[in-house]
DNA sequence: GTCTATAGATCGATAGAC
DNA sequence: GTCTATCGATCTATAGAC
């Protein structure tokens, strides 16, 4: 049969998707091959690791996402403020306005952090490394830039939580309306 | 063979622990057999609905848990302020200053929600009610109180995730030093 | 209430043809 | 790269003796 994914690049944002809804644990193959249209053995053929490589790359493609469309403007953009507010309207966007789950912080919860601590570990740090940074060149001093960004970063994750809890995703974007204001100097 | 418990209520939180480390999904009935000591027979027994009667079983013991340590003193405390401050301390202890997650928290992110849909949504809008009528009549203004409410619950499930991305539980007890302060008039 | 034994489904993963 | 077929392990759940 001709193939439906022309590269592996292109089935990853599906597996996120699984892996969203039933967390890893919950994610089978059968649910995978029926939403990829893949079989199994294609499925194997991209990903010889099976789940935990599937895990990997969806992983890996969440934190280049981010690399690229929040870190980096977090720590290059001329204006500091400008960075922030890219980071937020960013967010906003990833996480479809409240609707969908952050996938390294679910990953984060269970011992499914154990299988990939080292992503988890470094996806959080450097969205809290690199949002430090822009405080402080628009002005918070050392401790209190650390703090911001650590406060801004971890509610997201549990304006995330509570969103989802209530099934009200504007709870999700009032927060983040509310924790940009802790940004601005 | 003798009884290792005297009642189901005493294998409610060792199911609890297990749910917190491996989640719903991934909570198997072997490593449930395997670390409350009993049978299969036995825990059907206990929980005839299986597994969906087990997370029941937990989330309506935490919610009872909370209901009484922490929901009722922010109501019923004469100054509201101590209502608050012991909703930190409990917060800190229940959660083991930060080395063990919220179970509400997990099962809201992945599709184990809808399952329980009606305990979690009603454990995260009392929280919320609670904390939300003590600041009230601590002088917050209603819909400062209600976002101060939404804010600090949102901010105690973030700081959990964050803390356990990092492996790091002093990061929640400093987060939540700072979200009292949001709790000050 | 707890045991042994096991049903029946589903799990992740692989083999080998094309 | 994708197919069919299938492995062995593990899963949830149940039956029936004691």
């Amino acid at each position: 049969m001709a193939r439906r994914f022309a590269e592996r690049g292109e089935i990853v944002p599906v597996l996120a998707e699984i892996f969203r809804e039933h967390g890893f644990a919950g994610a089978s193959l059968s649910e995978i091959t029926r939403r990829t249209g893949l079989g199994k053995s294609s499925l194997y053929h991209f990903f010889p690791g099976g789940k935990d490589e599937m895990g990997q790359a969806v992983l890996d493609d969440v934190a280049r996402w981010f690399e690229r469309n929040v870190f980096q403007p977090l720590r290059d953009s001329e204006e500091p403020a400008a960075g922030i507010d890219h980071m937020f309207k960013a967010s906003v966007r990833f996480f479809n306005s409240g609707r969908r789950i952050c996938l390294v912080g679910s990953f984060a919860l269970d011992d499914t952090r154990d299988r990939f601590a080292h992503v988890i570990h470094g996806y959080f740090a450097a969205w809290v490394g690199a949002l430090e940074a822009a405080l402080r060149r628009s002005g918070f001093d050392g401790r209190r830039a650390k703090e911001v960004a650590q406060d801004v970063v971890a509610g997201i994750q549990g304006a995330l939580v509570f969103a989802r809890s209530q099934d009200d995703p504007r709870l999700f974007t009032r927060a983040l309306k509310r924790l940009q204001r802790l940004t601005e100097p």
